[in-house]
RNA sequence: GCCGUUAUCGUCUAGCCUGGUUUAGGACAUUAGAUUCUCAAUCUAAGAACCCGGGUUCAAAUCCCGGUAACGGCACCA
């Protein structure tokens, strides 16, 4: 039974766009084995833990419908699945690892270290920690023990080297003696991630420990304790960390990073998902049908391989992914569309539903809005004429001569109701007897009714306002 | 600085394992054209890449070695 996990920490604000696609994959991956795919909450860091993030991060992942089979909400057999309620736990294995000489007791104070690590760095040496605790004596121990503050270290090996396999990246070797002793339990009684990262993936059985490469350097240290608990490893998959178009990790000051922020500026979870998994990874491979880049999460966990990752960090695109999103919303069913823009306009909501009931009109028009737009909040700008009179004109240019009296004149003679074909013939007769473009006095038609240069179709926009409020619209400007 | 990883159009990628079928393919973006009441959508076309240097070989994007660069890690953070 293949199972999976991510393990976000309420320490931001919101999920990572680099967690959802972890998440991604994991679940995908999941999926595709018959496996479970679980969501551990990594609390330990108390002085960054952040109110509220938790729920936020759950609530993202349930947005992009990447629910967890087991986690802190829908429970399990391994739980608890919040590592803060897992304490005993993590301090019963770091002791048997002291006991079995593979750890030991460390009084040092974060200023010693600290200092040890500047006068390291100042000699041009990989800071590490000097093993000063390392062969105390049990006299020593005890007495300071008594006294106070400790931490638990991993005693690495001094010789010989680390190696593990990684899916994408093949066979890794670390020399230990560049190993740094990590605490693996802190003084404030909550183990590091190193060590709780080990025992929650081997007590929840684990298989396929799938995350991005910053884990690549720490995993020998992981590795060295599944050796010493004398556990069976799990797959390790590192795949790539996104990244700014500047090429470094992608970072909140150089793209926006919190899922919330792509739900807000109207892209399909859908959609993101789709473009996620189109980053560091070969879809060549794929049996997809046509070959395409646009695919269901169904076609995901059919096709995907864990080799298909690729190892090299790519660029976050948002030009292509806003591209997919209006693909996305283009093959949408209108009355899913409609429900989705309604989300973003409360104000036009009732409008909006209400026009929507009625087949004739808004059906008719957001097909002519829907390959406009490329994320739903686009709906706005473009089509809010259609909802209410514009206040502001985008005017063409300035001292250009006005026709919209006699385009007024024109369509008011018109017979009721008016058809496509009357008004456009009658306003194109209008400009050839002027001996001006049609296309001008469309131009001027299209300012006046909807206050921009740009929009949908206005055979359909007039259409849609009706007579008296394309005429009402018409007076405003014609007087 | 040390350790590790990686290297194909501006970006995402295919091809690399199993050298020749490659004038290195696709997508986004860009540019031009078609269409048109504007903007889109759509269609057509164009420009655009094998990091550098050595080998091996009849033949290298593909195999080997050496550089370089980018990225990641080096916390009582995850």
């Amino acid at each position: 039974m293949v199972r999976t996990r991510i393990a976000p920490s309420p320490t931001g604000e919101d999920l990572h766009i680099g967690n959802v696609y972890t998440a991604l994959i994991n679940r995908v991956f999941a999926k595709k084995n018959k496996g479970k795919f679980v969501v551990r909450i990594e609390d330990t860091d108390r002085s960054r833990l952040v109110l509220g993030s938790e729920e936020r991060i759950l609530g993202s992942l349930a947005w992009f419908g990447l629910e967890p089979d087991e986690g802190t909400q829908v429970g399990g057999p391994y739980g608890p699945y919040r590592q803060s309620e897992r304490l005993e736990l993590y301090k019963k294995y770091a002791l048997e690892l002291v006991e079995k000489g593979h750890a030991y007791y460390c009084f040092c104070t974060p200023q010693r270290l600290d200092e040890l690590r500047k006068e390291q760095a100042a000699a041009g040496r990989q800071p590490m920690y000097d093993g000063a605790c390392r062969n105390l004596s049990t006299a020593e121990i005890l007495s300071k023990l008594a006294a106070g503050n400790c931490v638990i270290r991993l005693k690495v090996p001094d010789s010989g080297q680390t190696s593990f396999d990684d899916v994408v990246r093949g066979k890794i070797t670390f020399e230990n003696s560049l190993i740094d002793d990590q605490i693996l339990l802190k003084s404030d009684g909550f183990p590091t991630y190193h060590l709780a990262v080990v025992v929650d993936d081997h007590l929840m059985e684990i298989t396929h420990v799938i995350r991005a490469e910053e884990w690549l350097s720490s995993t020998p240290k992981h590795v060295l304790l599944y050796n010493f608990f004398g556990w069976t490893l799990p797959v390790f998959a590192h795949g790539p960390i996104l990244r700014n178009p500047d090429r470094s990790k992608l970072s909140k000051r150089k793209n926006p990073v919190w899922a919330s922020w792509y739900k807000e500026q109207g892209f399909l979870p859908e959609a993101v998902l789709n473009y996620l998994m189109l980053l560091g990874c070969s879809i060549s491979n794929w049996s997809i049908p046509d070959g395409g880049e646009i695919f269901s999460m169904e076609v995901m966990e059919r096709n995907f391989k864990l080799e298909d990752l690729r190892p090299v960090g790519p660029a976050f695109d948002l030009k292509k992914l806003e591209w997919m999103n209006g693909e996305y919303i283009r093959k949408m069913d209108n009355a899913q569309l409609t429900i989705d823009i309604s989300n973003y306009l409360k104000e036009f909501s009732r409008n909006l539903i209400l026009q929507t009931l009625e087949p004739s009109d808004l059906q008719t028009s957001i097909p002519l809005i829907k390959e406009r737009m490329r994320r739903l909040t686009d709906f706005e700008p473009l089509a809010g004429f259609l909802f209410e009179r514009p206040s502001l004109f985008n005017h063409s240019e300035q001292g250009k001569e006005s026709h919209l009296s006699q385009i007024r004149d024109v369509l008011e003679s018109l017979a009721r109701p008016w058809s496509k074909d009357s008004w456009e013939k009658g306003i194109r007769q209008l400009a050839e007897e002027g001996g001006v473009k049609a296309g001008d006095l469309f131009m001027e038609l299209r300012v006046a009714i909807s206050g921009n240069k740009v929009g949908p179709d206005l055979f359909e926009s007039v259409k849609f306002l009706g007579e008296e409020e394309t005429l009402a619209r018409l007076k405003i400007l014609a007087g």
